[in-house]
RNA sequence: CGCGGAGUGGAGCAGUUGGUAGCUUGUCGGGCUCAUAACCCGAAGGUCGGAGGUUCGAAUCCUCCCUCCGCAACCA
């Protein structure tokens, strides 16, 4: 029997488009499963969507459609991202699937019936202006830590998650198996972070939203997204039915994250799955960002980051190769268009694509009629046949520890020796001499097999060029081109002659495409804001790269228009600052007393890094005057002062000339 | 002392059982002409953030400090 690979990938949180983040997670996964099902593996590979949650539900009441229609929308769409990227995923879930939130009722159920989850009577504390509820530890002096109001004990019903009595079982999760966090910084962060201060029971049910799967025995509840979206990687698997792909996959052996869902999936997933009494996955393994320059999408720099653009422009595996090659796969690293460029460039287009084409045009132009068979060999030819031959172990080795990036640089290091290689044995010189005929065939043979070996090993990461290099070479034998023929020199055979054509990589001009670039993204920002609502922005738990997104969607999205009435609603007026002080153990907060015609207000601004204090008294400001009050640091600030924000930091707007104070702003 | 990460030739990065500091890119010079203005060779360029310490020897271990970036707390 074959041995079994199953990995997977976050299921996404369809309230947008997905961008370059989610590709990057599901792009490596997915050359983690292509290289398992390459070296004969019966390989599993999970990806999908997380479909429920108020967020989705408001989307949807917004654009007139059911929440259900219009995820399903949205997921057509996800699915074509996937296609276009040549994404291998064998299956994908939704948690909106029938056998999934069967399974999950049967979980949640499952894990009150053991005790591990139990209805709360938590006495919360509600302050009814703010609408919301507060915990005895986190009222602020008994009063409403929103506003410093009094608030009014009530209660508010709901399921928890016994995540406090898995606490030391995960301790020593983590201190026994330090495999199961990859890379493993990260578990100390776990540690330090959240394990040795104590866990908190687990919130696991809402009734303040109806989108999601009800609580079996207590339908008014819903599930809440813990239990929902990360049982998906066994419910996919058939849970709770233990027989059948439960038994042929489970446990999981990676389960691909970005590093700010860490948490998530090394903390509260194994705790569900101790109480379930389910098998943990073998490894979680959190990855780095992808950072923008600036942690901004920058105009002047061209960076235009949607995957479906870069893909028709450039093509999927310069996509492919550019995320799996640019950064080591545990850390962060910076994404630019000028990257993209000129990897494609030096490694793709001079380097390999530029390879393919020069031996292909010596096979053809010195031996028309396919190589003959003497063979000649000489000094340079050892070395590179000794790199061949090490180099699909050395792949494998990265493969393993999922170093993309190192596994990619190894086997360029090899196509750059082929480059040499054709200089140290100089072809064109031995054409002229017909005796050296056996020599120069043996020289293009080498470069062939190099280029035939090479072609194997990049095809987890590639999926189209492996096959345009087999075409112009000639090779049209599937023996060739599996895996364990990697290790095997001299199969290389051209049936029926080599193909000439176009270039596989053309190289690209940098400076007319970071051009193009900015112009695209002008006309997609004005596209923007004629269609405000095709924005959204995740930041649900159990999506990936959330924080990366933020900046660059804002910057990208547009704003939506407001009705005159929402604008009216908002009381701005004109305040004299008549004091200002520092707020004690902030270094970024300012207090003002500012008088505003009619009584004198205390208002907090974050703004201390760029005003000191006595700056300001004196300067009148706008202000928001009808903002709830709101307790920051201890101080009931109530009030806003309106400030321009620059890279630089804030400056206050004020008028022009004096005024009194209390006048209105409109 | 909130948690964590990072500071290495112009740029982007490798580099832990401590032993002459590497790669890619860029610059300059040379070579070649099979090839996609590609390819190959050579050169210049770094007190490895700073200061102490351990050691025969420290980018690498220890202590302290500085700077930057995330996250968290307080930016209404």
């Amino acid at each position: 029997m074959k041995e079994t690979f199953y990995i997977t990938t976050p299921i996404y949180y369809p309230s947008g488009k997905l961008h370059i983040g989610h590709s990057y997670t599901t792009v490596a996964a997915d050359a983690m499963a292509r290289y398992k099902r390459l070296r004969g593996h019966d390989v599993m590979f999970l990806t999908g969507t997380d479909e429920h949650g108020q967020k989705i539900q408001r989307k949807a009441e917004a654009a007139g459609m059911t929440p259900k229609q219009y995820v399903d929308d949205i997921v057509v769409g996800i699915k074509e991202l996937w296609k276009l990227l040549d994404i291998s995923y064998d299956r994908f879930i939704r948690t909106t699937d029938e056998s999934h939130e069967k399974a999950i009722q049967h979980i949640f159920k499952t894990l009150y019936d053991k005790g591990d989850i139990y209805l709360s009577e938590y006495e919360g504390w509600y302050c009814t202006p703010c609408e919301a509820f507060w915990t005895e530890t986190q009222l602020s002096q008994g009063n409403c830590p929103d506003c410093g109001r009094p608030v009014e004990k009530m209660r508010e019903e709901s399921y928890f998650f016994r995540l406090s009595k898995y606490q030391d079982d995960l301790i020593k999760l983590f201190e026994e198996h330090p495999e199961f966090i990859q890379p493993p910084s990260r578990a100390n962060e776990m540690l330090n972070n959240f394990l040795r201060p104590g866990l908190d029971d687990l919130c696991v049910s809402r009734t303040t939203f109806n989108w999601g799967i009800p609580v079996p025995f207590d339908p008014k509840h819903v599930v809440y997204v813990w239990i929902d979206a990360l049982s998906n990687y066994i419910t996919a698997m058939g849970y709770p039915d233990m027989d059948g792909d439960m038994a042929r996959y489970w446990p999981a052996d990676v389960q691909l994250v970005g590093k700010e869902i860490v948490r998530f999936h090394t903390i509260i997933w194994p705790a569900m799955l101790m109480g379930l009494g389910v098998k943990l996955p073998k490894q979680v393994y959190g990855h780095g960002w992808l950072l923008f320059k600036d942690g901004k999408m920058s105009k002047s720099k061209g960076n235009v980051i949607d995957p479906v653009v870069l893909c028709a422009k450039y093509g999927v595996d310069a996509i492919r190769y550019f995320l799996l090659r640019e950064v080591p796969f545990g850390a962060d690293g910076n994404f630019s268009n000028e990257a993209l460029i000129s990897r494609i460039n030096s490694d793709l287009a001079n380097d390999l694509g530029n390879l393919v084409s020069r031996t292909v045009a010596m096979i053809d132009k010195y031996f028309p009629d396919g190589l003959i068979d003497d063979r000649q060999t000489a000094d340079p030819d050892d070395e590179l046949k000794n790199m061949l031959a090490e180099l699909p172990g050395l792949v494998e080795q990265s493969m393993d520890k999922l170093q993309f990036s190192q596994a990619l640089t190894d086997i360029w290091r090899v196509i750059g020796r082929s480059n040499k290689y054709i200089d140290e044995t100089a072809p064109w010189i031995l054409a002229k001499n017909p005796e050296q005929a056996p020599r120069l065939a043996t020289v293009l043979f080498n470069l062939a097999e190099a280029i035939r070996i090479v072609a194997i090993l990049i095809e987890p990461f590639m999926t189209q060029t492996p096959a345009k290099i087999r075409h112009a070479l000639g090779i049209d034998d599937a023996s060739q081109t599996t895996w364990d023929s990697a290790r095997a020199f001299g199969l290389y055979k051209a049936l029926n002659g080599v193909r000439k054509g176009d270039p596989i990589f053309p190289r690209i001009d940098l400076a007319k495409e970071i051009a193009a670039l900015d112009a695209l993204l002008e006309s997609q920002a004005a596209a923007q804001i004629e269609q405000p609502e095709a924005t959204g922005q995740a930041d649900k738990a159990a999506e990936p790269e959330a924080k990366q997104a933020v900046s660059d969607q804002k910057a990208a999205e547009g704003v939506a228009l407001i009705e005159f009435a929402d604008f009216a609603k908002m009381q701005l007026l004109v305040g004299t600052i008549q004091a200002c002080e520092k707020v004690d153990g902030s270094d970024k907060l300012l207090k003002s007393q500012i008088d505003v015609g009619f009584e004198v207000r205390t208002v907090v601004s974050g703004i201390a890094q760029s005003y000191q204090p006595e700056e300001l008294v004196g300067k009148q400001v706008i202000m928001v005057a009808n903002l709830k009050p709101r307790k920051i640091r201890g101080v009931v600030s109530h009030g806003m002062i309106l400030c321009a924000t620059t890279e630089q930091g804030y400056r206050v707007l004020t008028v022009d000339a004096p005024v009194p104070a209390g006048a209105e702003v409109g």
